[in-house]
DNA sequence: ATGATTAATGACTAACCAGTCATTAAGAGA
DNA sequence: TCTCTTAATGACTGGTTAGTCATTAATCAT
């Protein structure tokens, strides 16, 4: 009946105040979000959360370490490692992880970033440094692979690698905004996407498919 | 020397409140603004902003109404009037529209819709019924226009008038998160995605044009 | 066993801030 | 000029919360 109100798991803490934290500020945003919240949903007291993080602001750092670093690396291997024609991986992986991000968790690290990335230079500079211009770097790389090849022509995308995210962009803003009254289709949208830009960008030997 | 500590302008002041409270919002977003530092900027009381307004919240919402319905109503009237043929819309005025927004200060609004939105489902709904549902009618209207008199091939874009605006959308957030450190020539994009969008979208009369 | 070490607690405080209200003075009317 | 209405003030309060610290109890070393 008295369940152990000490564990002491000294390597498991950081770990579990972590989830916790993202889980709440997935909820309430960073202002929101009481630090006694999160040392709750951890388990643990708020006096032991500020052992392993200073400020609640380190502890939102942290989160965000976390969370992302495992699915930039997912991808890059994913890229790297992938032998298949451009428009393979366009219509295979990416849109697999097109489809993937707007409905996991993560979505939210859109939303914080938006948010409260102004307020936190460093955080802004990191997500940059690790995930933004690597993916970008990425797709620059399929793209250019397309055209070297011979089957894309020369387009806007390799001066603007964003345009292929854009759609993904929307649709994660799209979910945390308006999903609950407004479902809108993702996946369809993200494949007709993928369509749109094959179709625009694709040298003419054939010219039938999609719809 | 004594500046006048009262000045009694009932008519002047909401709409000064309101233009102090959106600088406020947009520097700060909505939890770490002041109510104290909004009236300073507009150069009143605290009290007096309370006598506008029953609570800070009313004062957002107030915001947000006054500086979007403007740039709503000028799209409309843009739209409608236009007897434009689809592909010189889109390159005319809905380009022109998608250049300008990234750079408004509107786009802060963006910003403040994504951060709290999921906290004021009313102000979400607001912004569905006067922005987002008007916006892609109008744009649904545009793109079947071009269907009709047979210039544009069906497309993804007839189920998702979204495709052309979330390039602009991502500008937006772009600009938000990493302008300041990492300039996108945004204009240079927003022009290359509607090249890309017409040369997917239109019949092959003619197949040449655009980089 | 027994002290030494340190994971963990939770009551506390110092600061902050949305919203109130008793008071002041500007302007309107007579 | 005097009175009445109301625009405008700003000190105050009640509630909230990030961060602290004196204390407690697991675990470890001997």
């Amino acid at each position: 009946m008295n369940e152990p109100r000490y564990r002491r798991r000294k390597e498991d803490r950081p770990a579990e105040i972590t989830a916790a934290a993202f889980e709440a500020f997935a909820e309430n945003g960073y202002d929101a979000t009481r630090v006694d919240d999160v040392a709750r949903r951890a388990g643990v007291s708020k006096g032991l959360l500020y052992l392993y993080f200073k400020t609640k602001e380190e502890l939102f750092k942290a989160v965000i370490r976390n969370f992302i670093m495992p699915m930039v690396d997912a991808l890059k291997t994913e890229v790297e490692s992938s032998e298949l024609s451009a428009e393979a991986f366009l219509r295979g992986p990416f849109l697999d992880f097109a489809k993937r991000v707007p409905k996991s968790p993560a979505k939210i690290l859109v939303r914080l970033l938006i948010a409260e990335g102004p307020k936190h230079p460093d955080l802004t500079a990191f997500y940059w440094d690790n995930v933004v211009s690597q993916g970008l770097s990425a797709l620059s790389q399929i793209i250019e692979k397309g055209v070297r090849d011979g089957s894309f022509r020369q387009s806007a995308l390799n001066d603007f690698p964003q345009l292929l995210l854009s759609p993904v962009m929307f649709s994660i803003v799209w979910s945390i905004v308006f999903q609950s009254k407004h479902a809108l289709d993702t996946d369809k949208m993200l494949e007709g996407h993928i369509d749109m830009i094959l179709r625009a960008i694709k040298r003419n030997d054939d010219q039938t498919g999609a719809a």
